[in-house]
DNA sequence: CATATCACTTGTACGTTGTACATGACTACC
DNA sequence: GGTAGTCATGTACAACGTACAAGTGATATG
């Protein structure tokens, strides 16, 4: 299909997956708010207008965005592994798509969870917690919460701010910490204890580490109580 | 002419107050983008620059909004309860404030966590860990965990959609249900099995319930583990 | 070869948003 | 009276999403 197109160089013909990928690029550099339609046509040596042509309004592009990043996440599983090892490399992998794309946690938590690509990504967890011993509505709950707390987490990450340079993150994080130490310690003695971590921005991997952690133990926790549905785990087989 | 002016008998001052007020209303009913400094300004009978004389800017009236969402949230505990219970209770009255204000969770999860009402809650939040046996760190990271569970629980709801008439609400959830339960069963059988769980706005009550009992276990397994810091939880006294 | 069609692009224009700037009016104190 | 501070207004602008109509070029068909 795309081999014939190539009659000139420079000017080629729009694509959805160009425009997708160019609005990704951008709002992972500058923020979700710098997609616009100007700004992302004048990146494309565009019209705004010409972008109507294959979005109909900036709620499906967004949609067109999210189901991208939905597309990356990874959603194989180690059948051998116990389910809980499972749903924390789920977890993970979102993680780390999130991570790649500044953005994708706002667009996701903006818009739809319904893209084709995301029902895959929740048919396997809800697999898998079925596999755990959840009956259908808690697995649901606990799918769910999956999703959201990997959201959760991104956001929460001291110092997030898509479209921030590094400097300009350190400088915030640098502000907020003598905000928070120099707050009258009688008052406020275990906040300024803590000002260190509440606003540290230069270890995300413990606040990852500790936020899964968290979550998964949480999960454990309620699959082995009584009316989380069915009476044992299974093993995983075959 | 503009000589009426003295007519209007209601014609009292405008104050911040007032302002904070009038617009959180209006953005629980209408959203969080009903609210705009025209519309506002219409709302309270006066121009829109108006308004600037009370907030520099549309951050600034946010902020606003947030610190009054925040100065609602109660902030004591039972000193005789066990920790994980005050724990428990200041996310349920996390809760409470932002399911009373729908567009609360939009607000909070965008802006700023600064403000001087949010510093008291965490720095309660703060001491029940600190008693719970948590070290500063990882009381830190609970803390700010238990404020993000309590925004992604409502926006997690089921039908969640600030602005929306019931009706709206319960006809959305009907046709993503039907969507979800008119899937291949053979490709995904979870997810056409939990199809009514996923979408079910109609109880609330199960969503919170299970969702502050998921993080309230993992906070319980997590301070029972080595690294959490302190070696045993102290009992509350006086 | 001519022409009709489709897929795509452009130009112009409208309404809404946040907000800068200059000015007007009320109140209080000298 | 006057002067200053506090509050409100009116006008104006740039940027946004997008409706509408018209144009372009490649391809299929007569």
């Amino acid at each position: 299909m795309t081999g014939t197109q190539a009659r000139e160089a420079d000017r080629t013909r729009l694509t959805k997956q160009a425009v997708v990928e160019r609005a990704l690029a951008l709002g992972d550099a500058e923020g979700l708010d710098a997609i616009t339609y100007r700004r992302l046509a004048a990146e494309l040596g565009v019209t705004p207008m010409a972008l109507y042509w294959h979005f109909k309004n900036k709620e499906v592009l967004l949609a067109g965005l999210a189901d991208q990043v939905w597309s990356e996440i990874e959603t194989e599983v180690d059948p051998a592994a116990e389910w809980h090892v499972q749903l924390r490399g789920l977890l993970e992998s979102l993680l780390r798509v999130l991570r790649a794309h500044p953005c994708a946690s706002q667009l996701l938590v903006a818009g739809e969870k319904q893209s084709s690509a995301a029902l895959i990504a929740t048919e396997t967890a809800l697999a898998v917690l079925r596999r755990g011993g959840f009956d259908p509505e808690h697995a649901a709950k606990v799918a769910s919460s999956t999703l959201w707390t990997g959201l959760m987490l991104v956001m929460s990450q001291p110092g997030f701010e898509p479209g921030l340079s590094k400097a300009e993150c350190a400088e915030m994080q640098r502000r907020s910490r003598v905000r928070l130490a120099l707050l009258p310690p009688e008052e406020y003695p275990h906040l300024v204890e803590s000002a260190g971590t509440l606003t540290a921005w230069d270890d995300p991997e413990f606040h990852y580490r500790f936020g899964v952690d968290l979550f998964v133990a949480g999960v454990r926790a309620m699959a082995s109580r009584p009316q989380a549905g069915a009476a044992r785990p299974q093993r995983s087989v075959e």
